[in-house]
DNA sequence: AGTTTCGGCGCC
DNA sequence: AAAGGGCGCCGAAACT
């Protein structure tokens, strides 16, 4: 009995399917279909669809309302081997890959679309990076042989497997869109901002602060523009680098407090405003694209609007629809976590073992009780902090958890030697991380801005050497130090993805936002407990597909909100 | 005039 | 107290 099937576009505009074995060799004749939604339909019992590209695919499957319940997508499986295998950089497209196959030229990857409001999900045969079948089998053949030579192939197939399914999830995502109130929203921006003026200037809010700002500099200023608020700190005899936050927020001026003021909202107004509304919400939904793997680390990425970088105060703004829930579920200490699970260190296993704050824990070890401060060091020790309390922290991580921070020592130590890194599963980092030529070019561009300054940054970067790595290999170092991590919970937070879709299917839930360490559940209020449950077993058993046998545990913080801002 | 980079800040 | 990882997005500035 066959489960797998492979399916790929025809030149007469219909599709061709073929069954597998359980080698993926075809285990049948090829069919030709008319189009790919029947042809899935038709055929309920396969459990796993083989195709190129499920950003290609999947779409034009969902709008005809028939999901697949599991699928290998050849191009997400191109790009984890390639990496694995070293050969970060080289096109990635199934064309490319059949080239490399048959010794023909490699086709450049096609450049990545931009974001747009307006643009609809692209059809398959509207693309030119269309394989026929045949071609695709050959290519996923080869796949299948090289996940052989992979370390650990079982895990290897296994992050296959799971972006696959991250594939699915994230096109069922931006078909769902994130429920959203374009009324709750304009009420916050007009308690925030105040009315707006016509002619498109700053709503009245803003034109205060920037009042108030030049009031206590004795001029006009432009506090949106950086110079021109550095220009008049200079004015005021105060020097300043920047005008970022950390910057200007201990300065002893009357400016001070209505610039923090306006740049935080600003930050609304551009962002998150009235123009932002009417781009990407509609019908009471915001629908962002969400890219599964859209990072080196296995992080997801958006394209428009922003939607994983929401303020909290505009959360206020994403409401259930009546009569519904959202089940909102954030993962308690996520990297910790994480961090225990591969190092395996006794100790930080043993506190992660348990579903309670895992900082306290680590704070009541080797901090005397100072949750910030243990906070501080082990995300430090994550981050590859290089100075400050931190330092003198992760020392004190280190005597009672010394296997987790030489876990990720190791790892900063391979980015800086530029030797490969992999998360657990498998997906491998990027060895220079793409800072290498930047360096070398920012070299040859002749600085002009501040006469005073200008010589130190370069001349530190190329003084700093003999017997140390340079400043470049040290930011690999703390990008690998921080791949590891970062990487491997993601791997993790594909699993529980892909569990928690399993079990929303037979529900009228949907899931709807996913950040990281978070996921939202949009469902009916008597669909919430169920819901609330399916992931806490979710949250199992990705640790279990994860990491194997681990004492570690991934509790979430769970909350059934009519509204997102009510959520913890 | 159109395109790319920069500065700043939102999220994790 | 100080500046470490990953992103996207915006307007302005700096390019071509």
């Amino acid at each position: 009995m066959t489960d797998r099937w492979a399916l790929a576009p025809a030149e007469d505009g219909g599709v061709d399917v073929a069954p597998l074995g359980p080698d993926g060799l075809p285990a049948g004749p090829v069919r030709r279909e008319s189009d790919p939604a029947g042809a899935v339909r038709s055929r309920p019992e396969v459990t796993r669809w083989v195709w190129r590209s499920t950003p290609d695919v999947y779409p034009r499957l969902l709008a005809t309302g028939v999901r697949v319940e599991r699928c290998y997508d050849i191009e997400v499986a191109e790009t984890l081997l390639l990496g694995h295998e070293g050969r970060y950089g080289e096109p990635r497209s199934a064309a490319a890959a059949l080239a490399r196959l048959r010794g023909g030229p490699v086709p450049p990857d096609p450049p990545q679309r931009a974001a747009d409001p307006g643009a609809q999900s692209p059809l398959f045969e509207s693309s030119g990076a269309a394989l026929p079948l045949a071609d695709l089998l050959a290519v996923y053949a080869d796949q299948l042989r090289r996940h052989e030579k992979t370390d650990a192939p079982g895990r290897m197939r296994l992050l296959t497997a799971a972006e696959s399914a991250g594939t699915l999830v994230a096109a069922e995502m931006n078909r769902a869109g994130m429920p959203w109130s374009s009324e709750v929203h304009r009420g916050l921006l007009r308690d925030l901002l105040g009315e707006r003026y016509a002619g498109g200037g700053e709503p009245r809010r803003l034109a205060e602060l920037t009042d108030e700002v030049s009031a206590a500099f004795g001029r006009r200023v432009r506090p949106d523009l950086p110079a021109d608020v550095i220009k008049a700190f200079a004015q005021a005899g105060i020097k300043v680098r920047s005008t970022r936050r950390w910057e200007i927020q201990s300065l002893d001026h009357p400016a001070v407090a209505p610039l923090l003021a306006y740049k935080k909202l600003y930050r609304i107004w551009v962002a998150h405003g009235w123009s932002w509304l009417q781009d990407w919400v509609r019908e009471g939904r915001f629908r962002p694209e969400f890219q599964a793997g859209g990072t080196v680390t296995g992080r997801w990425v958006t394209h428009g609007g922003g939607a994983l970088q929401i303020p909290k105060v505009i959360r206020r703004a994403v409401v259930a629809d009546p009569g519904w829930r959202l089940v909102v579920a954030d993962a308690d200490q996520m990297e910790p976590r994480v961090l225990a699970a591969i190092s395996r260190d006794p100790g930080l296993m043993e506190v992660a073992g348990r579903e309670s704050d895992l900082y306290q824990a680590v704070s009541d070890r080797a901090f005397s009780g100072d949750r910030e401060q243990a906070k501080l060091a082990v995300l430090g020790a994550v981050y590859g902090q290089t100075s400050g309390d931190g330092l003198k922290n992760l020392a004190a991580l280190r005597r009672r958890f010394p296997k987790a921070v030489a876990y990720v020592d190791d790892a900063a130590r391979a980015g800086e030697e530029g030797r490969l890194v992999r998360t657990w599963l498998g997906r491998t980092c990027p060895p220079a991380a793409g800072t290498g030529e930047d360096a070398a070019e920012e070299a040859g561009i002749p600085i002009g801005p501040g006469e005073d300054e200008e010589e130190a940054p370069a001349d530190g970067r190329a003084a700093w050497v003999p017997g140390h790595a340079s400043a470049d290999s040290r930011a690999r170092g703390r990008f690998a130090r921080n791949f590891v991590v970062q990487g491997s919970a993601a791997d993790w937070a594909l699993l529980l993805l892909a569990a928690l879709r399993r079990s929303c299917a037979g529900l009228r839930a949907e899931l709807v936002f996913f950040q990281h360490d978070e996921v939202i559940v949009h469902c009916p209020a008597e669909e919430a407990a169920t819901v609330v449950a399916a992931i806490r077993d979710a949250s199992a058993l990705a640790g279990r597909l994860t990491f194997g046998e681990t004492p570690v545990r991934f509790p979430f913080t769970t909350a059934v909100v009519e509204c997102y801002a009510d959520a913890k």
